[in-house]
RNA sequence: CUACGGACUUA
């Protein structure tokens, strides 16, 4: 069962569905039950990929083989449905799990906060926390992060600086997403140099900053900043011996594209494929609309072909 | 037991 739950795992998180199906098929011919482990693992992989049918049918289908489903098996399908903009849906789910007898865990409740909170509605997402503790459960870094997170893309620091105070008031130190969280809202409003006091704050604190940190500063310089600063700043997190993502090269084509550089927004794309990451929808969508809001509508057009040359679809 | 939640890129 081990076995058998790693590989499904395996399967499902890189959206290999069938195989995943057919391999609990084999399960049940080998005389081997899945476990409530093994159905989440599977149902998670759909709900990722948007299938909620799918996801629901599995749940479905492990209750009628007399598998109690768990809170995981709930949250599954909750993240399932935020992740694709059903936040609603996601709440109906919530209520539901507990009427059906399983309580929600600290997971839950962070999985619905941060749907409401992605989606724009952080006071929705403030209003849970308050249930949430209510209920008698205490939030954790991840439930705090989420709100916090939620205010900072809205551009409120003020707040998002609150809850970052707040949560450490209640107990809880942040971990390099927290402050990762609280940076990157610093750095979008073009506040570097806030933005880089906390990153001092951090290291000073013993956390360490890791590639979606730096991430979060250098895409700073994209709206507000210069290709100078953040061309420092993709230094210097190499050498803090740091590898680029592909966050990290998007990032680098945005700053390129916002302040014009297309000539050299094309060059990052050759470095980042020798550097063994391949230019994604999102990196030719922003080179495409970098092109557009100049007015280069024929460059623009021409990536847009050399794109789905690559292979790649449009999205 | 590789089951479920939070940060950083385009639109």
């Amino acid at each position: 069962i081990v076995t058998y739950n790693a590989m499904v795992t395996g399967y499902a998180q890189r959206g290999f569905m069938d195989e995943a199906l057919t391999l609990i098929k084999n399960m049940h011919q080998g005389g081997i039950k899945p476990d409530v482990i093994t159905w989440t693992a599977a149902l998670s992989g759909f709900a990722r990929l948007g299938k909620q049918k799918e996801a629901l049918r599995l749940f479905q289908e492990m209750e009628q083989s007399g598998v109690k489903s768990n809170s995981a098996s709930w949250n599954a399908i909750i993240v399932g449905l935020t992740q694709h903009g059903h936040t609603m849906l996601a709440y109906d789910m919530f209520q539901e799990m507990q009427m059906a007898g399983t309580k929600p865990n600290v997971a839950s409740w962070t999985a619905l906060i941060s749907g409401f909170a992605q989606q724009g509605h952080v006071a929705t997402g403030q209003e849970l926390l308050k249930q949430m503790k209510m209920s008698g459960m205490v939030p954790d870094v991840a439930t705090w992060t989420a709100l916090l997170a939620g205010h900072a893309r809205e551009g409120c620091l003020e707040e998002s600086l609150e809850l970052f105070l707040q949560m450490q008031r209640e107990g809880v130190r942040p971990d390099v997403i927290a402050w990762t969280a609280l940076i990157g809202g610093y750095a979008k409003k073009g506040y570097h140099k806030d933005a880089s006091s906390f990153l001092m704050e951090m290291k000073q604190r013993g956390v360490a900053p890791n590639v979606g940190t730096w991430n979060a500063l250098i895409v700073g310089h994209a709206s507000h900043g210069s290709v100078a600063e953040a061309m420092q700043l993709f230094t210097e997190m190499q050498q803090e011996g740091l590898k680029p993502n592909q966050y990290t090269w998007n990032a680098m084509i945005l700053v390129l594209s916002h302040h014009g550089q297309f000539e050299e927004a094309c060059i990052v794309f050759n470095i980042m494929q020798r550097e063994g990451i391949k230019p994604d929808v999102v990196s030719w969508n922003t080179l495409i609309a970098g092109y557009c809001h100049r007015g280069r509508d024929k460059e623009a057009f021409e990536h847009f072909e050399q794109m789905k040359y690559e292979g790649l679809s449009p999205d």
